[in-house]
Formats: C-alpha cells, structure tokens, sequence
DNA sequence: AAAAAAG
C-alpha cells in the first residue's frame, strides 16, 4: 500500500454547479470507534472555507452536524480509523447529512422513515460522493466491519438506475445465497418508494424451482445473486446487461480471490464490458490482504481507493480472548457452561466451526445434553437454511452454529458472541491463520460499534501456535482465560467486554 | 485436509 497516496486532491475538476466541493479528509487520528462522541477533536478540525459558504451551521471536514438534527444514530456510529482516499484527478466533497448527497426525496424517505436513519457514516460520507458524481469512477473501498458498507453501495444502485426504464441496470454479485437475501432485503427498504424493482438471482431447491427457460427475461431494474446463478440467467439471455450501469461486488477480496470466485467474477465483468461502454465497478470489504490487493487494482485501474491499515482494521471495541482447554470435551463444555448459561441472557451468539461435519457433531452434542441451538452449512437443504437463519434474525433462537458460510457480511445486530470453536486456517497451507476470514468471523459481534465478545477456545499446541501468528498479524493482545473451568474468568471476561 | 456456488 501507498502510504503516501493520501495526499493527491490537489486538483479540482469540474463539476456540477451546485456541488460545493470540500477536500476529501483521509481520517488520520486513530480512535475507538465508541468514544466518537466524546472526542473533543471531532469539534476542532479545521472547517474548509467553501463549506461554510455553503451553511454555516454544517462543518464539513469535521464531523460537527446541525445541532438540530437527532444525533442518535450518530451516538451508535463506528468511527473509521485511517482511511486513505486515492481520489487522483476528482475532488469530491465529503457528505455531511444524506441531503448533501442529492438523493432522491423518495431515497431519503426510505432513509429516514425506514431504515431510521439520521446520518451517514464515515465510510458512506466519503465513498458516497465518489460513487454519485460523474464520471462515475470505479471504486474500490475497504472499511471494517459493521460500519455501513451496504448502505453505500446500495444507495449507489438505487441512485443510478432509471425507474422508467423497465431492464437490469445494476447488479450486485455475493460469495452466498444469504448475502444475497439479506442485501436485497435491505435494497427493497430503503427503495421502498422509489418504485425501483430487483430481482434476486440464488440458487433455490429443486422442488421450487421453475426451469429457465419456461421464465421470462428479468425487467426489474436491480439484479443482486450469486455468481453462478447470475451466470446461468446471463447465458441464456434472461439476463440482459445492456444497460448496465453499475457492477457491484460485496466482498469483494473474496469474489476475486483465486480460491474464491476470481474466474466467475472475471467473466461476468468482461461480458458486460463488451455489451456497455461505461458500467462503474464498485468493490467493496473490509479485508484486502497484499495479494488481492494487487489484483483488483489492476482489474479497477483508474478508480478511486480507500484502504484501511491491517493493524487497524481489528475491532477495539469488540474484546477478543482465547480460552485454555485441555481437549475436545473441555471446548463443548466451554459452550454448554460458559457460553449458553453466561453468554445467553446477553444476547445471541454464533459459534463458528471448521466442517460441515463438526457443525452436526457439535449440534447434536449440545442438543443432547439439552441445550437448544440451531447449526447452517452448505449442505443443508436452501430452504432450511432460509428458515435457521430468518429464526435466528427474528430472536427466535439464540444460539447458531455455523460454518464459514455466515462469517462473511452477516448482519444481526443482537450478536454479541462470537466464539471460534476452530480457528480459521488457509486452505493451501493448513499450518497459516487465514486472517481475513479471523477478522470478518469477528466482525459479526459489534455491529455498528456495539459491544461484543470472541472467544477463541484453544486446545491442541497448533492452536496456539495459530492464536499467535493472528495476535501478531493484527498487533493486538488477546487476553487469556487460563482456567476454563472458572466461572469468574469468564464474568470478568463479559464485563471488561462491556456485555455485563 | 475446506467453505461456498454450481454443475
């Protein structure tokens, strides 16, 4: 990474003429995201004259709002540690409220009234501009995890289609079914009375299915799905990308990773270069590591970037521990005595297992000594899995066992627990951590700067050695609980936490 | 010695 290419907004372009443009200010005071509100620098940043031109109630540059405005979500808001915005020969303004951003008033009723909504993020007043002014750049954005990457790619889609035309314009593209789902549920709130249609391309049961060509070519104006499923209604012509406007892809590091969806998501993105002159590439993650790092900036040549330093991209506010267990028993019993009596009434948890497998054998463990949980992976039949996961998104369960299929983009805010029962590992190199995965599993606690637990139960001496190399990874100290058997250990655990 | 998607 450049560390120096947060410096290239010297130049300003035209723009439209009711655009006031500010300087991108790449964030460089690092912070926890809780403490926002307190942080007496948010006040004292330097105002950028045009800015108060523009309104001399809002300070754009810093974070200060209309003191009219409900702060509330404001309150609840990660804050981005470091984020470096490449943004070349284009000077954008950073938004301070979503108006800044000309959204349509149908946009920002959904907003508001439904999403409840009250300001944007750090990561969507930055991103936002980029994505909403021509020329449309390419982006790709990194930021962490929680903070509101959705919203800005689905405001990005939503802003850019045309209502009136009744063909796909934008298509967002997902590692799983269940990002697909919940992407598209989240589009169709905020879209709400915009009269914008989506269609959501996943694979589905065979028993429900409608074969291909009995169905008629997709009109809705926003396409979000998996990448084989989008290929397929690519293939036969169902799904048209001649008036392509917008190209998304959510996880983005993974989608064009080689042992991800690199190939699939290369052909997608050529068909439609072929078809459509300009079709804006978004990419967004909270995890680029250096490898795939490289690769999209290829692939995204002339776009703008924000990336976020990996030492910095670890949670603060969500406290990870590794637990001490002398074997297999002591891991289920771990969960069965220190996560559901303790961890329960606190909220939900996910446990994250390494196999298919081990997520049946560790269900059907704690099930028979009483415990209610619910287990998803990928050989569970699609319609279950959309049953285990909407109960568990509507709290009627508690507790969710899940392999890697939920580690990434996942979003329960009730998640407070996250515990690895096996920690991620590299799949050409079983003996190396795979970070990124690490980090996004975390990411499912703390959601929006909410407070949250890891814990990671260590028994065999690889373990350990994995525990290490991510504590090193990631410069952060996992505190230890030696004796997991202790009550105590783990009440102080939950309450340095801030759960209890 | 994997997960997911998809074939």
């Amino acid at each position: 990474m450049a560390d120096d290419a947060n410096s290239s907004t010297d130049t300003i372009i035209e723009k439209p003429s009711e655009e006031k443009p500010t300087e991108v200010k790449p964030a460089e005071v690092k912070r926890a995201w809780a403490d926002e509100v307190d942080d007496p620098d948010e006040e004292e940043q330097p105002t950028s004259s045009t800015s108060a031109e523009k309104d001399p109630e809002l300070n754009i540059g810093s974070l200060k709002i209309d003191e009219n405005k409900n702060t509330e979500k404001f309150l609840d808001e990660p804050e981005e540690g470091n984020i470096k915005a490449v943004t070349g020969d284009t000077l954008y303004s950073t938004a301070v409220t979503f108006e800044d951003l000309n959204l349509s008033e149908e946009i920002l009723k959904g907003l508001y009234v439904d999403m409840k909504f009250t300001r944007p993020s750090k990561i969507q007043s930055v991103s936002l501009p980029m994505i909403l002014t021509p020329p449309y750049k390419d982006l790709i954005a990194q930021a962490h995890n929680g903070s509101g990457k959705t919203t800005c790619f689905v405001l990005g889609m939503l802003s850019r289609v045309d209502v009136k035309l009744r063909a796909p314009q934008a298509l967002c593209i997902c590692p799983t079914r269940e990002l697909a789902i919940q992407n598209i549920e989240v589009l169709n709130k905020m879209g709400k009375y915009t009269g914008i249609t989506s269609f959501c391309a996943i694979p589905v049961d065979r028993a429900r299915d409608i074969p291909i060509n009995k169905r008629s070519p997709i009109t809705d104006q926003i396409v979000v799905g998996t990448p084989g499923t989008i290929k397929k209604w690519m293939s036969v012509k169902k799904l048209s990308v001649d008036d392509m406007k917008i190209l998304v892809f959510d996880e983005a590091d993974h989608m064009l990773a080689e042992d991800g969806f690199k190939d699939d998501s290369l052909r997608i993105m050529k068909d439609i270069e072929k078809s459509t002159p300009h079709c804006q590439v978004l990419l967004f993650s909270a995890t680029f590591n250096e490898t795939v790092k490289n690769f999209v900036s290829r692939v995204v040549k002339d776009g703008n970037q924000m990336f976020v330093r990996k030492e910095e991209l670890s949670l603060d506010v969500v406290k990870q521990y590794k637990v001490n267990c002398p074997d297999e028993y002591a891991k289920i019993h771990v969960i069965k005595d220190k996560i559901f009596e303790l961890g329960e009434k606190l909220g939900q948890s996910i446990i994250f297992v390494h196999t298919r497998r081990s997520a049946d054998v560790l269900h059907k463990a704690l099930s028979d000594y009483g415990w209610q949980c619910t287990s998803i992976h990928g050989a569970i039949e699609k319609d279950h899995r959309d049953k285990i996961v909407k109960e568990f998104k509507d709290g009627l369960t508690q507790v969710l066992i899940s392999t890697d299929l939920l580690a990434r983009g996942f979003d329960q805010s009730q998640v407070n627990v996250v515990v690895n029962y096996d920690l991620p590992v590299k799949y050409e190199y079983q003996s190396e951590p795979d970070y990124e995965v690490y980090l996004h599993r975390c990411g499912r606690a703390g959601r929006f700067g909410r407070k949250g637990a890891v814990f990671n139960l260590l028994c065999t001496q690889k373990e350990h050695m994995l525990m290490g190399k991510i504590e090193n990874h990631f410069q952060n100290n996992i505190v230890e609980i030696s004796d997991w058997q202790n009550n105590n250990e783990f009440e102080s655990a939950l309450k340095a936490a801030g759960l209890i």
